[in-house]
RNA sequence: GGGCGUGUAGCUCAAUUGGCAGAGCUGUGGCCAUUUAAGCCAUAGGUUGGGGGUUCGAGUCCCUCCACGCUCACCA
């Protein structure tokens, strides 16, 4: 059983223990709320400029935590906070009675949740408020939440005083965080607009909202590292995804000529400020498209979502400002690498030519990387920083793109993009592989290059190319990282602040 | 995993060269019948992240462990 561990949790189960033998339920079943404090001051307010004594007459009964209080003497005003805002209390000795007012005095915190019923009214000082005639305990908070208190100026700024700002302890007690900060609860309301955009979205398309496997006996369509887990009965080890792609791109050889899906990918990797164990992705892929069709529904889709929730597409971001309305700059990688580090890699072929490039440009790899990752290294240092606005890198070296088309007469590039914006990578599309023998050559391939690299192996996903030997239409595809996109469109530098339960370590 | 940094009361933060662990808010007791960061008086609250060491004496110096932050590596 809980103790307090301090002295402000053992005065507030004191107060518990009080409130019980004065005959009071502090966890009663039910609420009776007729308005939220903002429709309570709204139905005042509407009344009150043509009849205010008619204003006066609105009765009301609302429920809400105690996030500031001042007991003075005989009176005592309160605000108490719901999911639409605060409203104030005002409560008289000669209206509640000595039982309640003596509850008040003694028994209530900061915190704790109640019910207050009675008219409303303006205070001397102007404040919209509840004048109390009957007050209900709806629950007892047996540990105090930080103390925020805040104060808006003659300049209508608000100020704070105090605050909950320790980072971990934010994250590993979000629900605190969320109930003290409504920044934070501002931030994931948002993130339901950001989501909900989409969908909105992909329907007005036509892409079907599918769900695909999360446990997989076989994971693909990215190169990471999954995370393994398994099933007792039937004895078999299972994945939990890295990717959509592989299961999606089969619903088109099933005759479904768009799909999309938005859910949880799982990838064993390390943790950064732009990297998380499970993330939210949206994939979406369509039939008879290409992956200049994929660039305009791209950009079009982020557009309108920072039009819907921001009602702008100039966003600022790190310092920057961000212009999202189509179109977005387009440029081969070839030539953006030429541009930025001077190295035009097609010149150098080989790997290890390409690597003595980089090193005599100062440009650091592993000297075993092979050509591909090479020109990842490129454009990870000396590209992606650089692309602030929103930018489609297209056309990328086959050898890292085991699932995008070739560029028609370029031995070398496959159809292929990824989308910057802000310096970070939000997105990452192709022109899909439907050949299934070239796909069986290219897992293959991959297999045999990722080899000697202990368990990145890509592992061959028979099934998929049986699927494909059906025959797949062409297509186009891209996945966007839902978690970054929410970043830029919050202001936000990290993901951890855009995920309401980032990973952190067992403690 | 490497480097740098941080960790003191419920919250936000002080603490001089190694020399009595403090403040504000919160809490408690008191005054106060229109307050709003209410105010005034009094008062409680600590294993200074954990463990070990040096020293007459450690929040402070050393070692070690833990967590978090920044950064590098990793992450097509």
């Amino acid at each position: 059983m809980w103790e307090p561990t301090n002295n402000l949790e053992r005065d507030r189960l004191d107060k518990l223990t009080r409130l019980r033998e004065t005959g009071v339920v502090p966890y009663p079943n039910r609420a009776d709320r007729t308005h939220t404090t903002r429709a309570a001051i709204e139905a005042f307010e509407a009344v009150e400029p043509n009849d205010p004594e008619a204003a006066e007459a609105v009765e009301v009964t609302v429920c809400g935590r105690i996030v500031r209080q001042n007991l003075k003497g005989k009176i005592y005003f309160a605000h108490i906070e719901d999911g639409a805002g605060r409203v104030q209390l005002f409560v008289r000795i000669n209206n509640v009675g000595d039982e309640t007012f003596d509850i008040i005095k003694n028994m209530l915190d900061l915190g704790d949740f109640v019910q207050a019923s009675g008219n409303m009214m303006r205070t001397r000082t102007g404040e919209v408020s509840v004048l109390v005639r009957e007050l209900v305990v709806l629950s007892k908070a047996l540990s105090p939440l930080p103390v925020i208190k805040e104060r808006v100026g003659e300049d209508g700024q608000t100020e704070r005083y105090g605050e909950f700002s320790d980072i971990e302890e934010r994250y590993r007690q979000r629900y605190a965080d969320l109930a003290v900060n409504p920044d934070t609860r501002e931030v994931f309301r948002r993130r339901a607009r950001i989501i909900s955009t989409m969908r909105r979205f992909l329907e007005g398309e036509d892409f079907l909202e599918v769900e695909t496997p999360i446990l997989q006996p076989i994971y693909g369509g990215a190169a990471a590292r999954p995370f393994v887990t398994h099933h007792n009965q039937l004895h078999q080890d299972l994945f939990l995804r890295i990717s959509f792609e592989l299961y999606l791109k089969r619903l088109l050889v099933g005759m479904y000529d768009a799909v999309y899906e938005i859910g949880r990918d799982f990838r064993n990797e390390g943790v950064s400020f732009k990297h998380n164990p499970e993330f939210t992705q949206v994939e979406f892929y369509r039939a008879y498209a290409d992956y200049h069709d994929m660039m305009d529904i791209t950009e079009r889709m982020v557009a309108t979502i920072a039009e819907e929730v921001l009602g702008t597409t100039t966003i600022a971001f790190e310092g920057h400002t961000i212009n999202l309305a189509p179109p977005w700059h387009r440029i081969s990688l070839r030539d953006a690498i030429k541009q930025h580090a001077e190295i035009d890699y097609v010149e150098y072929p080989e790997a290890g030519a390409l690597y003595q490039a980089m090193h005599d440009s100062g440009i650091e790899a592993s000297p075993n990387a092979t050509w591909g990752k090479l020109v990842d290294v490129l454009l990870g240092t000396v590209v992606e920083p650089t692309l602030i606005q929103p930018t489609f890198i297209t056309d990328y070296p086959r050898d890292i793109s085991p699932f995008a088309k070739m560029v028609p007469g370029d031995e070398m590039h496959v159809e292929r993009y990824e989308m910057f914006i802000g310096g970070m990578e939000m997105g990452n599309a192709f022109t899909e592989l439907n050949d299934p023998l070239d796909q069986e050559a290219r897992f293959v391939e991959m297999n045999r290059l990722y080899a000697d690299e202990d368990d990145e192996a890509t592992p061959v996903d028979e099934d998929y190319l049986r699927a494909m030997r059906y025959g797949m239409p062409p297509c186009g595809g891209c996945g966007i990282g839902v978690d970054r996109l929410v970043m830029l469109l919050t202001g936000k530098s990290t993901i951890r602040e855009v995920l309401l339960y980032p990973h952190l370590r067992e403690r």
